[in-house]
DNA sequence: CCCATATATATGTTAAACAATATATAGCTT
DNA sequence: AAGCTATATATTGTTTAACATATATATGGG
């Protein structure tokens, strides 16, 4: 005879800006914001880093709420939550607009707009 | 026979949430995004915490080039700065619209409005 | 004018807490 | 078994908070 109560926890907002402001988690989300959702090993290569390290910082955005994953086979899909806060959305789209034409984040587009034999079709370029 | 050049150097996007991402800097944030001015006097006792240790993070928020400084005889008035780029402006607004009616800075902002003795008049509150 | 003092703000130091990295290994799924 | 992803661990680096102290400006007395 339990009686749970579910509260709707919302991010705190120095919880947020510390997701952000770790280059590698800044790179995924930037990514995740130009194409809805990408698997391990596309953020892998397009990063071009240690395949634990991303995980590792997809994992923290998981546990903020900030992305969503999802299971296809071998691959898991990350996105951006579809339920953060309207205000959250804002901040990371004014991020996306102020950042984007660095050059960092433009080679992370096209080193994945580049990425051979990406997943859905045999296996991962890694 | 110097050849000076100066670069505009733009604040980084980790080093900006780097900087929101502390509770104390992003409640004296908040402040001046309701009051454009405020000496280090107000700032603490509207947060209510030691001086040196809102001073300390002020000097932060200074050196990214958040925030700029005036003295006016004994006091030190800091504003947002009024460079910053407009993505950061949008970050903060957003932020600002996102979380002003949490308890946490919706009292940081009661506080200010009941301080007695605000600078300019006699002495400060503290 | 010089000096002492008071007010407001800034900085130095240190210990503790926290976050990030690299490497190795384990868990799923096909 | 092989491919993709996650976790564990050790190590290092960074950030924070608290306390003590220093600097800058203003004022009042001799």
């Amino acid at each position: 005879m339990g009686c749970d109560i579910y509260v709707r926890v919302e991010i705190s907002p120095e919880n947020l800006f510390a997701a952000l402001s770790n280059r590698t988690r800044l790179r995924c989300l930037m990514l995740l914001m130009h194409h809805d959702e990408l698997c391990v090993c596309e953020l892998t290569h397009a990063v071009n880093m240690a395949q634990p390290h991303i995980s590792r910082h997809l994992a923290q955005l998981r546990d903020l709420e900030l992305v969503t994953d999802r299971r296809d086979g071998l691959w898991i899909y990350y996105k951006i939550s579809p339920s953060i806060q309207s205000w959250i959305k804002a901040v990371l789209q004014a991020t996306a607009k102020g950042i984007e034409h660095q050059p960092q984040f433009e080679s992370d587009l096209a080193a994945l707009a580049q990425m051979p034999n990406r997943p859905g079709l045999q296996r991962c370029a890694n």
